[in-house]
DNA sequence: GATATAACCTGTAGTAACAACAGGTTCAAG
DNA sequence: CTTGAACCTGTTGTTACTACAGGTTATATC
């Protein structure tokens, strides 16, 4: 078991993290990471604090959350204010808006669906779904 | 009935199209649309056929075409080109993103949905939707 | 015809969340 | 000590809009 404070460059963190060395810096120009001490000549130097930062956004990203929402968490944790009730409401936001989503998705899926199903395929100038792509569905022009 | 041919300003093709007046520039910008006759003053003069098209844009929009897809679309109709077999291929093409993204998605869902229920929501610091979030996944540091 | 004001004109900047340069410097291995 | 990989910076581009600011035209009313 290796218990030793790790320190890691930019491109290590990216390994360690799974996130992209521009997005890291992307990150830090927005203040979601914070900025890391330096070497001598210049480099980031991080610490295992920085990797779990890290990986808490990456994880978050990956439940859809945006960089606010992420910034939200985040200022929680700092201010150490986590509180179980404040984070359950975000995620359950949160989750109305995929819900959303999905759901925006399905309806297009179907109609799409639909529409390619009234159509051959064929090499043929008369499409349907085209058309009914086309078909006017402006408001009457009532003065 | 009414058959003549109407002439819209640009608030007209926004209102009977839907689509957002400015958001109509930008089409014309991008070369979506065409650039439309001018008045005396340079004011835009739209055709029955601009806002033909310009619910066409609307409608592929609603379906979740990229602007791209969209332009690949209306250059088959202003070469006249279109085939039934072109057009149902980059149809089924995005049909597949659709299904991409709803089943990305629905994993979002799953995964949040699990962790919050695990969550109480009391107003306590101790929150597992959080520590599920922060807990380390970080790839083990082998050289 | 005068006037008021609504609608339009232009170019530019901002949004989200990065990714990808260019052109230069530092680090680490041998 | 050399070399090449890794890093540094700032800038630009991406998608699909939206929202100004500051000026001009169209149109309705008197």
């Amino acid at each position: 078991m290796n218990t030793t404070a790790k320190q890691l460059s930019r491109g290590g963190l990216a390994k360690h993290s799974g996130v992209n060395m521009e997005t890291i810096r992307y990150y830090e120009k927005i203040s979601l990471l914070p900025e890391p001490t330096r070497s001598s000549g210049g480099h980031r130097v991080y610490q295992d604090r920085d990797l779990q930062r890290l990986i808490f956004i990456r994880r978050c990203r990956e439940m859809g959350f945006s960089l606010e929402e992420i910034r939200g968490l985040l200022l929680l944790v700092d201010r150490e204010q986590v509180s179980c009730e404040r984070v359950k409401s975000i995620a359950d936001e949160h989750l109305l808006d995929i819900e959303a989503k999905i759901s925006d998705l399905k309806k297009m899926e179907r109609t799409l669906r639909e529409l390619s199903a009234n159509c051959s395929g064929d090499d043929v100038p008369e499409c349907p779904l085209m058309e009914s792509l086309q078909a006017s569905t402006a408001t009457e022009l009532a003065p």
